[in-house]
DNA sequence: AGCAGGGGCAAGTAAGTACTTGCTTGACAT
DNA sequence: ATGTCAAGCAAGTACTTACTTGCCCCTGCT
């Protein structure tokens, strides 16, 4: 049972990779098992199907992310704390999964299982974050002079964009300097800057 | 001719919209040549091959943007206002295109024919900004406690999640107010007002 | 009238890909 | 020793997809 455990594990692994990498319409089964040292024939019997793979991904991934956010949530803090450590949560999650969940994004509407899976995540995000930014525009620890859905938008974006020209352009040739924790930290003040009320800052 | 220059049109449409919606790999010949209400074989005739189609695609971009850039580079603006316009001309520009020049970015490195067309677009114009950016923190129009590079990513950042959002969920999700012009100035004045030095702003 | 060029239609080829089947090997437990 | 379970290997099926070929029709020009 450790053995095929352990070769279910490879076989995620390699998945992963090749997802982030080349989405998952592009990626054939046989690349996958080829990656993980496996015989193609075995990644069909512990799973299925190559929908099967996906899905058992993105349980552990949807594991993986409970686990980051149940070691957080200390309400007693202040709203920047709350975004950065959100941005945080963002970043080290999709950097984890190589860039994983924003590449199947892009097939969320093309590739029917890939859409099943992701389901209502991202808007509900979006939705969720824009409701927390707008109860403290009113609380006047954010400006109010912008829309909370645009300012959500750019949030997101700051943190997904931050993965995503890692995923764009090879990892080589983005700059050390900004791959580093400063990175984030100088990235999220830039939002926090333009985001906050002028007392806040 | 000028029929035949009709039919290369149409196609060159379809093959837009289709690729932005589905990228390069997931969009068959056949569902251009339908949406363009043409027959497939049509398709081949007119340009050689589907990567044909690509080219001719970039091509016609490549005009459109050219065209773009010519009607601007007044000198003698601000630094927000050179911002300002960048902005609007990527987003135009990624709009007009549905997306599709982000959409293909992420098929660079897996379908070869693509990353030819996009070649060092990417990172050239990082580092182009990223210059630029750096050049007016000295004059201390722009903060300097942040790396100009991550100052760059921010921006592309935002101007690229603004139309990200609009892919990766169906544009219908998208609150209209933010699909305006006023969003693009709220956006990146959000920007702005995070990245201008405190006398600036 | 004649002819050239753009385009449709039917059919086919070759390659790739998800997935299957049947058989063998090796490790481990009883 | 015998049975069980994980995994490899070879081969094959069914389908999709880029691309081809051959033939026809229509329009417009001279």
């Amino acid at each position: 049972m450790s053995a095929a455990h352990g070769t279910e594990e490879r076989i995620l692994d390699a998945a992963t990779e090749l997802f982030s990498e080349r989405g998952y319409a592009a990626t054939t089964t046989r690349a996958i098992a080829d990656a993980a040292g496996v015989n193609e024939v075995t990644l069909f019997r512990r799973f299925e199907s190559k929908a099967g793979v996906l899905r058992a991904l993105g349980a552990r991934l949807a594991e993986r992310q409970a686990g980051r956010a149940a070691q957080a949530a200390p309400d007693s803090e202040s709203v920047r704390e709350t975004l950065l450590r959100l941005a945080r949560m963002e970043i080290e999650g999709a950097i984890e999964g190589g860039g994983l969940a924003i590449r199947l994004a892009f097939e969320a509407r093309s590739v029917p299982e890939v859409g099943e899976l992701l389901g209502e995540g991202i808007p509900s995000n979006l939705e969720g974050l824009a409701e927390y930014l707008a109860e403290h525009q009113r609380t006047g620890e954010l400006r109010a002079d912008v829309d909370p859905r645009v300012m959500a938008e750019a949030f997101f974006g700051l943190t997904s964009s931050y993965v995503m020209y890692r995923m764009v352009m090879g990892a080589a040739d983005v700059p050390a300097d900004i791959d580093s924790d400063e990175g984030i930290e100088q990235l999220f003040d830039l939002f926090w800057s333009g985001a906050a009320s002028r007392e806040e800052r």
